[in-house]
DNA sequence: TTAAAGTCGACAAATCCTATAGAAATTACC
DNA sequence: GGTAATTTCTATAGGATTTGTCGACTTTAA
């Protein structure tokens, strides 16, 4: 029942950025070197998140990413969809991604899954990067370092 | 976030035979037949199910699994863990497979992920599979078929 | 013009899913 | 009691997907 290591990195890249917000572009290398993502790995993640128009990249010197939208307005559901797909644990469950079951009716779990699946979105689709943020700057006062 | 096909099948197994509680051995094939599962992909589930302890087998004529307890003390999540380990999101956020991760302190997301473990957890650890049969049958009165 | 970035394609390694081939154990039957 | 049939058990091999790496290319600011 585990989130992959593209939707993992994806929203740490995410909150990172949310964090930098309105402080102009970011360098793919400096949230891979303080989050702790292989460099070339993120580079496919960030162009993905990209392509789905949640950030805007520029290129060459002083180039970078930044987001999209203010973080208010992104919800970590969303990211994890673009990354992972379905946040249901079965495709059966699944709202947005939703593929028939041939067993579907006489399947004893469907309803289980459909509540694991209202639990998780009832959490993710209602949690933006700005909650983060807020929350993250009420417990440590210290302020974001830079590289 | 979702389930592996693991999972999926022994589920889906576990529940078969808490359906078929008390009526003696089930051979894999009636299972894999019924549920539409590669049959050798389920040998090698129930093998593990076997192993943790959830399941008893007979080998040769007439044999085949049962379960090892009553349906009403098997929980989703117990089946769940066994083959696809931690239920939470990410390692640092499990209970029971727990991993520390050196970015925990200053992690901005822990937090959520905690929150959605302990919303997939208050499902799957509250539910057996006696809960989920009688559910069953309350919707459908039609008895259960076998080959 | 040069160095700093993002973009792109191919490839390598690991894990997941499934199939194949048979060994071991048990029952049934002659 | 021995042989055949049935079923689980074990090991392994291969395809698909996920995870990550590498190198060359493109764009842009200074």
């Amino acid at each position: 029942m585990r989130l992959s290591t593209k939707g993992e990195y994806a929203t740490r890249a995410v909150l990172y950025l949310s964090r930098r917000h309105g402080t102009g572009t970011v360098q793919i290398n400096e949230i891979a070197h303080n989050e702790g993502i292989p460099t070339k790995y993120l580079e496919q993640i960030l162009l993905t998140l990209k392509n789905a128009g949640l950030l805007i990249s520029k290129k060459g010197v002083k180039g970078g990413y930044y987001l999209a939208r203010p973080p208010e307005e992104i919800t970590v559901g969303e990211v994890v969809r673009v990354m992972d797909g379905p946040l249901a644990p079965i495709r059966c469950a699944s709202e947005k991604f939703y593929e028939r079951c041939s067993l579907e009716p006489s399947c004893g779990l469907r309803g289980l899954w459909l509540e694991v699946r209202g639990a998780i979105s009832g959490i993710l689709d209602n949690r933006t990067f700005g909650d983060l943020c807020k929350s993250i700057d009420q417990h440590q006062r210290e302020p974001m370092y830079y590289i």
